[in-house]
DNA sequence: TTTGAATAGCACACCACCCG
DNA sequence: CGGGTGGTGTGCTATTCAAA
């Protein structure tokens, strides 16, 4: 049991689907979720798909007259929210303490690198008091309390920190796809605090340099000083009302890639066409994990790879150069 | 050195739910 | 019911890289 089980759990279920061919590497990258976790999940966002195109129902264990009561109407059951994340796993106590629960965000793309990310910074941990944050709303943390039952009763369920990972295609649809269920640490080198309120500064001197306007570094210092105060999301993301103007600016976060941030980049040419891969941050948490992992999956291959900025990960590969018959 | 392919960066277009 | 905010993938183009 470590803080992992959920990347863990995904990984081995898909590898299980993969070998009884109930799913292929070009599958969508829903279905390889649900097919494999569907009933770990506290939180599904497109719970219609689920059912009608997966035929998994995300409520065959919840007591339908109860939802009313609990504030999830009718059109929303089997709907698909377009909220963040994808979806979240249930949380599992151990010892006082929760684990798991999990976020799990998809991101299939027909190029080579990851489709941008929209409006949330990639992280490796996330409560569930952010995600409403990030959505306006509170869906989410509503649902996944459902679903938790019990174990949502704790004082800390909302602020508990669960850790992200990010369930990843390139190349779909060609021989060169390749998968991985990549930890968040994988994206997250700088908080993204400071990612915001530098933005800003990039700005401003890109400004003083095309002008070439020559400003005091003495007060150059007082203007990061105040900058470094722009630190909240909701407020950079909001639109704006502008004295006399008739449109209203929206500043959108999106954030893109950067290739070392990419496992499927040329910069990690271990991670080969055609695999499935877990890549986590390396620990003695993950290290522990490889007895486990090799015992359910002896085609598993194990391996470092040093990202740049964050140091060694643990690469857990199955299916190098022999799937793109096998599992296509 | 030229040229063609791949990539990175940005923009587009559209859709869904919440809330007043 | 519509305005506000959030989500998704694809398309275009300039740049970079590699092959001829």
């Amino acid at each position: 049991m470590n803080e992992f089980i959920d990347g863990v759990q995904l990984f081995v279920g898909v590898v299980d689907n993969l070998v009884a061919k109930r799913i292929s590497l070009q599958s969508a990258l829903e279905e390889f979720v649900i097919k494999s976790c569907g009933s770990d999940l506290a939180y599904i966002d497109n719970r219609r798909d689920a059912k009608k195109e997966y035929g998994f129902d995300f409520w065959h264990s919840v007591d339908m007259n109860k939802l009313k009561d609990q504030g999830i109407a009718k059109r929303l059951r089997y709907s698909e929210s377009q909220q963040f994340p994808d979806f979240l796993f249930k949380v599992k106590k151990f010892g006082e303490n929760y684990i798991g629960g999990s976020l799990m965000e998809l991101k299939d793309s027909k190029g080579g690198n990851i489709a941008s990310f929209n409006s949330t910074i990639p992280t490796k941990l996330k409560s569930l008091e952010e995600i409403d944050v990030i959505n306006s709303n509170n869906l989410v943390s509503r649902i996944a309390r459902i679903m938790d039952g019990k174990l949502a009763l704790d004082e800390g369920y909302l602020k508990f920190e669960r850790r992200c990972f990010y369930l990843v295609r390139t190349h779909r649809g060609s021989k060169k796809a390749k998968v991985s269920i990549v930890d968040g640490s994988f994206f997250e080198t700088v908080p993204k605090e400071h990612l915001f309120n530098q933005m800003f500064l990039n700005v401003l001197r890109a400004h003083l340099k095309k002008k070439e306007i020559k400003i005091p570094q003495a007060t150059l210092e007082k203007v990061e000083e105040i900058l470094s105060h722009i630190t909240d999301q909701t407020l950079i993301a909001s639109s704006q009302i502008i004295e006399k103007a008739s449109v209203r600016p929206r500043l959108r976060i999106m954030a893109e890639v950067h290739p070392e941030g990419n496992p499927h980049s040329k910069s990690y040419p271990e991670i080969t066409e055609g695999s499935f891969n877990l890549i986590l941050e390396s620990s003695p948490q993950t290290r522990k994990l490889e007895e486990e992992i090799c015992e359910h999956i002896p085609k598993v291959e194990v391996f470092s790879i040093i990202h740049k900025r964050n140091g060694e990960h643990i690469v857990f590969q199955f299916g190098k150069g022999m799937q793109l018959t096998e599992y296509m």
